[in-house]
DNA sequence: TGTACATCAGTGAACGCGCGTTCACTGATGTAC
DNA sequence: TGTACATCAGTGAACGCGCGTTCACTGATGTAC
């Protein structure tokens, strides 16, 4: 690993990494993003105030690294994920577990995540709205090619994609809690893949007519 | 209005709502409540600092008093929606409607929960959790008593109501986003009450077993 | 390979500022008689 | 009703502290010849 790139820029990318791991471990402890302090965080990374401005103009700047980092990779992760799968329950199921693992294993960005969506910084919390709305294009394009939804038309299509994906985006939060309960994580994995189910029944029997339903 | 308690506290009662004013109108400005001063806070609500300590202990119990004071509200709201309605078509375009009206006539303390159910502050935070929880418990009593839902366990109308719930609750922040631009709020409303809908159909249809799709 | 110069990641002192909290206070409002 | 004392919401000075940012610097790493 790390290619010809000199030893000065292999420590100044240590560095860095120091930085971000920093802010993320700050902010999975219980802190918000805009409460940390530039001090703060560069103390934690061992070294001194002023060489922070050698990796990010401000700390926005670092909190914007952070979900450039991450969320990509997952995007990418739950396309392939639906590219090959032809069962509807299996392809529910994969999409909860995939899901659920990559948020474990990145649990301090998830934290991360989850706070800043709504947080202080209001170009981080746009950046974050951004990549939730392309996962659920994502999801409604997916939906259009692979078949199910095929008698619902794209409005339709995007609205069940933007109901999945706040479905389960917003069980990130209460999946980290419960992170060390494996009992309490296995029931609402199971209760999110139900949600799902119950999503795409109601796709399935979906037509853009009223219910006909009295008591 | 404003009983027999004397012209003192009168006038302490005006200075703690000014505070509460203050505070909320900051983080509906787009701060985030833990990033708030106390010194702010009095400043903008006209008091010297120290007059602070007159009315909370702590700038988190300022928070508690705002979710106190709102929340317990719109809960009964939803409640007394859900007690003369029998048909189910109308029983969704209500509470989509109630629940949006109330959220814009109450938009600061929308945005301030918004912001702060995942904010820096755990015991804000919590509290935050828990008004949730109990909306979605009310909701699956009602799934109970109103009879759309009996051939639903305990376990599955939860699951049911939680997912409204969350779906509901998460439109409030793109909701006011979008305050100030009347179509793109009827698109949302519209969006929204198709997904009430979409989960409706999936609860008339759900059965525990497996879906027997594939493509 | 060896040398002389350039680059630049990280240092450390210094600055002015707003912070939360303490304390003794003031003076209008409230109460007991 | 009038008086004398008690209460207490809000005041204002003071404190020590951590903040973001500036600046001139050091010395190891990189590069040109």
């Amino acid at each position: 690993m790390g290619a010809k790139k000199g030893i000065r820029a292999e420590q100044k990318q240590r560095t860095r990494a120091a930085l971000i791991a920093s802010a993320l471990k700050m902010v999975a402890d219980g802190r918000s993003f805009s409460s940390l302090s530039l001090r703060e965080v560069t103390r934690a990374a061992g070294v001194v105030p002023t060489a922070f401005y050698r990796h990010f103009p401000t700390m926005d700047a670092l909190g914007m690294a952070i979900v450039e980092e991450a969320l990509p990779e997952l995007r990418t992760r739950m396309r392939e994920l639906r590219q090959d799968t032809s069962n509807m329950e299996e392809l529910l199921a994969a999409s909860v577990n995939v899901f659920f693992e990559f948020v474990l294993h990145h649990a301090q960005e998830f934290l991360f995540f989850g706070r800043e969506i709504t947080g202080g910084s209001s170009i981080l919390r746009n950046t974050l709205r951004l990549h939730t709305v392309r996962f659920s294009y994502d999801l409604a394009d997916d939906l259009a090619r692979i078949g199910f939804a095929a008698h619902l038309n794209d409005q339709e299509r995007f609205m069940v994609a933007d109901l999945l994906v706040r479905a389960v985006l917003t069980t990130s939060q209460d999946l980290l809690a419960l992170r060390k309960n494996p009992e309490a994580l296995e029931i609402l994995r199971f209760r999110t893949a139900q949600q799902m189910r119950l999503v795409v029944l109601g796709m399935l029997n979906w037509s853009s007519k009223k219910l006909a339903v009295a008591s």
